[in-house]
DNA sequence: ATGCTAATTTATGTATACACTGAATGACCT
DNA sequence: AGGTCATTCAGTGTATACATAAATTAGCAT
């Protein structure tokens, strides 16, 4: 049984780094779905290693969020409460308003500025083909850009983490979603506003924009149908 | 909180729990300096315990951004740059103010308002003594509640981990500070607002006091000799 | 003497072995 | 029959053993 990760990856990475990759994946894409458990022993046999780098690999994504070790019980993959959504959404939300307003007092170069360009238009072209998954896609090229560029590199990895956990609320909330015309206009006025240098008006703009979809977000949670989470735990 | 490992549990600690908290605090209290690197057996030795958890922890303590694990010089405790202080700063600013909107929102109860303004009061108690330790320890909890009671569990940890980071900086910055007493006359308005509920307010406040906060700490790094951190890495 | 290569050392990354604890099950007592 | 206690078992937490890769040093050749 060697068909196992660590040998067809670029075998430069520890294995710790493969476990990692591929269970963090594996919880992203729903391929453990929230509130799948399952044992140290098992993911090792799956992963083709032993338990060890599997165990350290499970320690950063407990640390991550994404998991929750219980004591005997092996691993339970996080569920995602309607109230993680909302808590999530709003660190979210101020990390980018702040990374916004930040990227604007940077003064950005041209280079940056047409990435940031880019990723808005691609956003409209996919709007305009009804393509949702591409929309998503440039929606969080968007997101990374600004976050990444910001010139806060604990800003950046922490909002990082946010926007990788909003991924899985993601999943669950697009289907409910309206069409999302007011984010690529939002997004083009960011944009506007950083390459003018106007930190306050990117940030107000975005802050707006992320007050509105929180207002939205709270409609949705609403219709669908997810654990609460809020009560005696 | 309900996060990661079995942090909350106090009862039972597990050797990584323990070595994770006893290295802690080595660092935050800078018995381990930044920049200073050891061996995991010299630790596992100090430790009275195998390489196995010592390691676990690390990982720990690497996520946290508390050291840095390279390949085959040990663990170095990281350094405490300019440009992390700033950062650092920067994100916590930004998550304590949504906090304290937060909380305001919340309309915390008379047992949780008797907290914060007994943390005040302890604020005020030490900087009448001349007391800064122990103005420095109400500080961190006034700090702390606002975080921890704001009702939002993600935000919380966030939060709770930079204000961690922050305490490393303010061991460096605190021989160069005046007295705080603008942190005491702010601290005071905000938890007014947070009683009356006027969460934008409490922001308002929370961040002008940031603000102010932010460009005595750029002149205070200017006064002092740390590594800079900018340039080309 | 200096530069390059090879061997050795050393510390990590990974595997395995073992012990301990909490849970589940079964037997015994009331 | 139901409840309680003991026994067993499973799965983790920790220790140890082993392999691997970087760094250093020694040796050799130019």
């Amino acid at each position: 049984m060697t068909s196992n990760i660590a040998s067809s990856m670029v075998a430069k990475r520890s294995m710790v780094d493969a476990a990692y990759t591929e269970l963090r994946e594996r919880i992203l894409h729903n391929v453990m779905p929230p509130g799948h458990s399952m044992l140290e022993e098992e993911l090792a046999l799956q992963l083709g290693m032993s338990r060890t780098p599997v165990r350290e690999a499970l320690i950063r994504l407990a640390n991550d969020g994404l998991v929750d070790i219980v004591p005997r019980r092996g691993v339970r993959v996080r569920e995602v409460t309607a109230r993680d959504i909302r808590e999530i959404n709003e660190v979210l939300g101020c990390l980018e308003v702040q990374a916004a307003e930040r990227l604007a007092l940077r003064r950005p170069g041209e280079k940056e500025m047409a990435l940031l360009e880019e990723a808005v238009h691609a956003m409209d072209v996919a709007l305009e083909a009804e393509d949702m998954a591409a929309w998503s896609r440039a929606d969080y090229t968007f997101h990374c850009l600004i976050i990444d560029l910001c010139g806060n590199r604990h800003l950046a990895e922490t909002a990082r983490l946010f926007l990788d956990k909003a991924h899985r609320s993601r999943l669950l909330t697009l289907p409910y979603r309206s069409r999302p015309v007011y984010s690529n206009v939002n997004h083009a006025a960011v944009v506007e506003a950083i390459r003018r240098g106007d930190a306050e008006t990117a940030g107000e703009i975005h802050g707006a924009h992320k007050r509105r979809w929180t207002r939205e977000l709270n409609e949705i949670i609403d219709r669908m149908d997810v654990p609460n989470g809020d009560a005696g735990e």
